[in-house]
RNA sequence: GUCCCCAUCGUCUAGUCCGGUCUAGGACACCUCCCUUUCACGGAGGUGACCCGGGUUCAAAUCCCGGUGGGGACGCCA
């Protein structure tokens, strides 16, 4: 890869809606590259789209991104040498370029109203032809002008295309890609307002901010023509693109809002991590050549390069994002999962501001094995809070089935609780053993089981040894007076 | 419809550039077994793929052509 020129990458989100999969995805792989080459991660907001921008999307996409980890060195709060990053804020740049391609003679206004456009649009596809503007107002004379704007008519601006020659250009991860330019048609750059319309105030700010590299979508790639030809007409170095695959659902559609979570938002409140988020996210479409699944960031840089894209399109995969997330709440740092924890627990009803910290860590270390996402901590670990204890139907009649052996385990058991006063580990075999001894029970799973459903409730759940240490004697023979009450032993 | 892109297990992918070592490797999911008082974790196995048709070649998942399928684009959105 040519790399003479300094690293530059830049994500361009436009506030209009929140950060899709997708989108974060081709952050995560601009990012990704700016490190790994020791370059230059820049954000640059597109809001060229007034109505639909809005200050609510921005400030989300801002916090997803760095939710995710993903963080800009210039860009909106980090600002550097080539801002402003918002292109509201660049218009004096636009009109300065619009000014040029117009002493170019290369653009010219445009009177056609959206129904003839439209109209035209149809017509074309009517007749099996590629529907393009087929440049009605290319040689308007003065007068001809003036006569539409005396009828009031607003005109958008276009840029004017004359090439007959093949734009071709070479794609980083698809290799040569050709265009005929005569399927292009004359495109708008400049609404009736004078704004700027995508293809013109992208090329222009990816060339004034001197981007070497641009990563996007594989939607742009057909926009990637009419930016060359601009940044040409206005004598711009162009940075070498670079477009990755998209991101599909399972039924091979684009992924949208009826396949559930789309946005990054939804899978944080999903209880997934972001670490894992961004794992499993650079592994789509991507790989570092050999079996490593499990990355960490630091291996992601360094192993990142676009030589290893993936050129097909992949289907999001949730399944094995729950896999993954699952590995990295069972490896990540205890006291980050407890943390991560919290918000969740709380969502659960459950209080965790009475508990002791190591008590609630106790509780955190042993369920986090169970767990896919945090949003199901709540119902692995409410087993540990007395406030929550019930009989469950499914225990109640196991427990019932052996009324007298479980009859004769809870009284020897909370005898030998009362006794010990306290319960750890050690305890916990000790007191295992002692109970074997009083009690004429002899089948240990009977012996075993009606403990877990006296005390706990349920069928399932952690292994005993850990339980009853973690909820303490007292809590232990409360249980068992509630379970017998409810059972009227 | 037109143009562009893509095509290996159900899914993510390795292998394709430089054809033989590929009776196609790994991971998720699924199934079986082991561990275990239960669940989960963990461990060991298993089912499962080169889109189709031609061509080149001693030899094709790999190169070429055609077809088919999928996706993207065709905005006064980005």
């Amino acid at each position: 890869m040519n790399t003479s020129k300094p690293i530059r990458v830049r994500m361009a989100p436009s506030p209009t809606g929140y950060l899709h999969i997708g989108g974060a995805r081709t952050a995560l792989f601009n990012y990704l590259f700016s490190r790994h080459y020791k370059g230059t991660f820049i954000l640059r907001i597109e809001d060229t789209d007034q109505e639909r921008s809005k200050e609510e999307f921005e400030d989300a996409i801002l916090q997803d991104l760095r939710w995710l980890g993903v963080e800009w060195d210039e860009g909106p709060i980090k600002e550097g040498a080539y801002g402003p990053y918002y292109q509201s804020e660049r218009l004096d740049l636009y009109r300065k370029y619009l000014k040029k391609l117009q002493e170019l003679g290369k653009v010219y206004a445009c009177y056609c109203t959206p129904e003839e456009l439209e109209a035209e649009r149809q017509d074309l596809l009517k007749r099996h032809k590629t529907p393009k503007y087929l440049g009605k107002c290319r040689n308007l004379t003065e007068q001809e002008k003036k006569a539409l704007e005396a009828q009031g008519r607003p005109s958008v601006i276009r840029f004017r295309i004359d090439e007959k020659d093949p734009i071709q250009f070479h794609d980083l991860i698809r290799g040569d890609i050709s265009v005929d330019p005569s399927i292009l048609g004359d495109f708008v750059i400049c609404k009736p307002d004078g704004w700027p319309l995508y293809n013109f105030a992208a090329v222009v700010d990816d060339c004034e901010m001197k981007i070497s590299h641009v990563i996007r979508g594989e939607e742009h790639i057909s926009n990637t023509p009419r930016q060359i030809l601009l940044a040409k007409t206005l004598g711009l170095e162009l940075p070498q693109y670079a477009h990755v695959s998209i991101i599909l659902a399972p039924d091979r559609s684009k992924l949208s809002k009826r396949h559930g979570a789309t946005s990054l938002g939804d899978y944080r409140t999903q209880g997934f991590l972001a670490d894992a988020l961004k794992n499993y996210l650079a592994l789509l479409g991507w790989n570092p050549g050999d079996e490593r699944e499990i990355m960490s960031e630091k291996e992601l840089i360094q192993d990142f390069v676009l030589e290893r894209m993936v050129k097909s399109p992949a289907i999001f995969d949730v399944e094995k994002l729950k896999w993954m997330n699952g590995m990295y709440i069972r490896n990540s740092a205890l006291d980050t999962i407890v943390h991560e924890s919290l918000p969740f627990l709380e969502a659960s009803g459950l209080s965790v501001k009475d508990k002791h910290p190591h008590w609630l860590k106790k509780v955190i270390e042993t369920i986090r094995g169970n767990l896919e996402t945090l949003n199901q901590v709540g119902s692995f670990s409410e087993l540990f809070f007395d406030e929550k204890f019930t009989l469950a139907e499914e225990a109640k009649t196991q427990l019932l089935k052996n009324k007298k052996e479980v009859l004769e385990v809870l009284n020897a058991l909370d005898t030998l609780l009362a006794k010990a006063g306290t319960i750890d580990l050690e305890g916990f075999q000790k007191l295992q053993e002692d109970l074997k001894s009083k009690v004429t029970v002899s089948d240990k799973k009977l012996l075993f089981q009606s403990q877990r459903l006296a005390l706990t409730g349920r069928l399932k759940g952690p292994e005993m040894t850990v339980v009853m240490p973690i909820l303490g004697v007292d809590s232990c023979r409360k249980r068992i007076q509630i379970t017998k009450s409810k059972l009227s032993l």
